[in-house]
DNA sequence: AAGTGGTCTAGACCACCAT
DNA sequence: TGGTGGTCTAGACCACTTA
């Protein structure tokens, strides 16, 4: 290393395009380039991190199969930005009875500042009694009420973050998440159950106290797998299914 | 094309990769290479096709990464086999409250033939009132019953099946399909609802008539997306919860 | 026309496994 | 030692977008 650039191998261990591929989820992390916009063309990294091409294209291939970053031909690669359809492809999995995914309209029931109990400082991993903000939606599909859900976030993450932001946002939540606090929700891991309804929820999704609704508990990450959202939805599943598919593509 | 061997460019559009994915998935499909042998060398493919090894190494990429083969370095690249650890890994959902997935024991409670009714059959993708075999189980973890499920067959594909092999099986169900059947799940499709557990299944999971338990319907699924198996299942998620990840890998 | 990603090739070398 | 997959490179050409 005469010149000024910083070569990849010169770091790390492992597969030149493993060090490249962490090179690159670093500068997301720090927001070197925001959601939607191009990062540095292939031949650009290339020469950045002192690599050929077909390293720098490897290391990409990962990221797009991780759905952090999406290529098109002819225009560039970007850095995966959260829409609705996106949303709807990846984290909602609620389908009406024909299979047909339809987008949920929310109403914000409630939103409170609190401390976080056991379970909820477990999940974000944060201390118990820490300062935490809980948000209590009501999702509707096509004016039917099918889910509510709660929503924990660590306060110090989500400094600022008020009820009027909450309820006048225009798009998905993760992309107030995105937009507002910089963070890039890129997976998540649900926990199901069947449980029966209590009454403070029961009349929300105009059911029967004790009837057997569908309990999620999501964790939401960013990058480095840091937890960012928990949160515990009920869903009325007279309607709607919750549908998983495993290994789509091809 | 002087010689006498196939050229991946004869045929079909598209790019070569795949092209040559679809060779060889034909092949996989064919039974030209069972389960746990190794699939012919990149060189030889690259031969066969006439293609560069690059190119083979895309398409086996992707089948890999559908876990449709799988490679081990120095020794070549087999068909994946289902094993109980697969299973665990890719198609069973259920882990205890520590988090911890541990493997079932399965009782046989009813093997009969019967015919398919309406929904069975629109999942099987066969006639309403087509001949197929109906299997009842119990799923016990460490002794204690979490799962009762039917499982639904197109008795026309599964010709000769009988309730012996079924119960004296070693390895997992899947298994019994790919050995028996040549039949390969490859992707798998649940729904899931909460619903009421009724009189006849209550008992079963040791549970009380109308308790909440979740119900997963999944249809599975070979080569070329052919459906193979609808299984209705009951959980028991008193103890136990259905986990779901999203976009693990990196 | 220039720049981007997408495909395909050919060859080198490495890591690992069997013998 | 020879064969396998794994990594890395360099270059050619194609398809698509933008200006």
């Amino acid at each position: 290393m005469t010149d000024g650039t910083i070569s990849a191998a010169d770091i790390g261990h492992g597969p030149l395009y493993k060090r490249v591929k962490s090179l690159l989820t670093q500068s997301l992390a720090d927001g070197e380039w925001k959601p939607n916009e191009a990062i540095p063309s292939e031949s650009r990294l290339a020469e950045r991190f002192d690599v050929s091409i077909g390293t720098v294209r490897k290391a990409i291939d990962e990221l797009t199969a991780e759905r952090i970053l999406v290529r098109q031909q002819g225009r560039g690669t970007f850095v995966a930005a959260h829409t609705q359809n996106r949303f709807l492809y990846h984290f909602y999995h609620v389908v009406d009875e024909d299979g047909i995914k339809r987008f949920p309209t929310p109403e914000l029931l409630q939103f409170r500042r609190t401390r976080a109990e056991p379970h909820v400082a477990t999940r974000l991993g944060i201390e118990k009694g820490a300062r935490v903000i809980h948000v209590r939606n009501l999702l509707r599909i096509e004016g039917a009420p099918v889910e509510v859900n709660d929503i924990y976030l660590d306060a110090e993450v989500f400094e600022g973050l008020d009820r009027d932001t909450f309820s006048n946002r225009p798009g998905t939540i993760y992309q107030l998440y995105q937009e507002r606090f910089r963070l890039n929700i890129i997976r998540t891991m649900e926990q199901l159950r069947a449980v029966a309804i209590g009454e403070a929820e029961a009349p929300l999704l105009q059911l029967e106290q004790n009837a057997p609704v569908l309990q999620v508990a999501r964790v939401a990450y960013t990058y480095h797998s840091q937890p960012v959202e928990y949160r515990c939805s009920l869903v009325n599943t007279t309607h709607h299914v919750y549908q998983s598919d495993q290994e789509v593509r091809g």
